[in-house]
This record gives C-alpha cells, sequence and structure tokens, in this order.
DNA sequence: TCCTTATTGATAATGATTGTCAACATCATC
DNA sequence: GATGATGTTGACAATCATTATCAATAAGGA
C-alpha cells in the first residue's frame, strides 16, 4: 500500500509554487534551500509518481532533461511555456483534439495520442532590455 | 568551410532508408553492419548537422533518447507515429499552425513556436495478433 | 602537388537518471 | 500505545546517452 510522508507532500507542495516547468535538480536545490534534508531519489521517485498519478505534467526539454509542472488534474489540456523564463500557462483546444483523432483515422492509425506545446517568449520577457 | 566526406554522405543515406525515427546509436549500428567503420561520435556530429540545416527532424523520446529522421526540407510539418513500429508520416494542418499562433497572441507571447505529434498504431500494428 | 585546416574516431568526461540496500518510518493491527 | 510487516528513504554506485579532447587524417583551394 502507498504511504503518506512529509517527503512526497513536500515535492508536491514545493511544484505547487512553481509557475513553470521545473527539473527534478532544480526542485531538490529549492527543497535543500528551505532546509529540508530531502535526498535527490526521492525527489525524482516523488516527481515519477506525480507524473504517473496525473497530478503533474512532464516534458523533455531539448537538452534532454525532464521537466516537470503541477497541472488541473482530470482534465485533457496542453501548455505554453516561456522559453526564456518557464512560465507557463494551461491551454485547451477541442480543435487541435479533433484534428489529431481526425489525421490518425485518415492514416489508419488507431488509439491516437499526441503531444502539443507552444513555446514563444511570455509578455515581461517580450520587453527589449532596458 | 564545410567538406564533404564519405561519412556524412553515408549517415545521410542510412537516413534515408528508415521510414522510422531512429536514435544516433542505431544508425550507428546500421552503418557498422554495412561494413562501414564509421565512429559513433561522427554519427552524432552528421545528425545534428542534418538537424541544423532542416534536412532532418529530431524529437525526444519519453525516454529521453533523440530520435531522428529524413525529412521534406524547407516546408513546414508534423508527423504521425506508430508507437509500436516507429512507421512515421509526414502531416500538414494549417489549421493548427494558425490556432498556435492565435493562442500565443492572446496570451501576451511573442515568437511562438511550436511542437506537435500524434502518436497512435499503424494499420499494420494495430491489426490483431493470428 | 602542397598546405591549411575541417573532420574524424578512440577515448575520457559529463551529467541526468536509475539501481542498490541498510536504516528508517508508516500504519494496520493488536 | 505498542508491535511488526513492509513501503520508503537517502547516500552512493552504476548506467547510459551525449559531448569534449586531441592527435591523426584527408578535403579541396592555390
Ligand atoms: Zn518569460
Ligand atoms: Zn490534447
Ligand atoms: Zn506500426
Ligand atoms: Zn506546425
Amino acid at each position: 500500500m502507498k504511504r503518506n510522508t512529509w517527503q512526497r507532500e513536500a515535492v508536491k507542495s514545493a511544484l505547487d509554487t512553481q509557475d513553470a516547468f521545473v527539473s527534478a535538480q532544480q526542485l531538490h536545490s529549492a527543497l535543500r534551500d528551505d532546509g529540508t534534508g530531502i535526498g535527490l531519489a526521492t525527489v525524482y521517485r516523488a516527481l515519477a509518481d506525480l507524473a504517473e498519478s496525473g497530478q503533474a505534467d512532464s516534458l523533455q526539454s531539448t537538452e534532454g532533461e525532464a521537466l516537470y509542472r503541477a497541472c488541473t488534474p482530470g482534465q485533457h489540456h496542453h501548455h505554453l511555456i516561456c522559453r526564456n523564463c518557464g512560465l507557463t500557462v494551461e491551454i485547451e483546444a477541442d480543435a487541435v483534439e479533433q484534428w489529431a483523432r481526425k489525421v490518425a483515422a485518415e492514416n489508419g492509425f488507431t488509439q491516437p495520442e499526441h503531444v502539443v506545446d507552444v513555446f514563444g517568449l511570455c509578455a515581461d520577457c517580450s520587453k527589449p532590455a532596458p
């Protein structure tokens, strides 16, 4: 049976305070800075569990790192992500959902899934340097 | 100046024979099996160059590997990929392009880019086992 | 042909992630 | 509240894809 530990709680609430996708290592540093003596492996495990149970979304950065973000559970959605600061906004798109199903079916593919992410520079990061 | 070597040609034509996304290591094995004594680092460099110049597309597998696929140069497109055998089909979707630009603009994001991939089981892989 | 220098490839180094395993903590049960 | 079975932790080692090194090689312009 799954047990409740302060480590899992700590990872979950640390993730909740982030408005950007973060790596396991970043989160581990943040937790250490908060004075908790949590282990790195534990952070990796907790994040994997959260992703598994749908409480967090994950994506692979172009550098190959796995990044995590707390997300609205039980609701299919995608993300609009700032390339500079990581700020992330959840987006929905029924049109894209339907398109994905349609294009799969048209090509004889079954059990379609999809990866849809939009990257850009957020309003703040779009401002020219002073 | 960029020089032409048989190694780069070999990687390019090996990639052209694949109808699926493949890793650098897979391609290196295939090239070694063909009797060429090409080095692994060279395959990595050639693939990076091909991706850089738009002659190949790349994506990160869920396991964190970088996968490559020869693609139609100079034409923006996405991919429909079989989760089982890797068979890959290029797809276009103006509607998705416009949606991505729109959702970015609506949230104050500039310089939008996007990642859109559809995964499923191809017709062959959808057939029940005999 | 000669020479400059981009390229190669064997190998070491890197870095994120996972495996190991003894010590520990949770929680159903007493 | 105490007990015990067992899920969990964390320091560390191991793994594995990718990148950096660097001496040897080979393109290709002169
Ligand atoms: Zn930003
Ligand atoms: Zn979707
Ligand atoms: Zn298939
Ligand atoms: Zn597109």
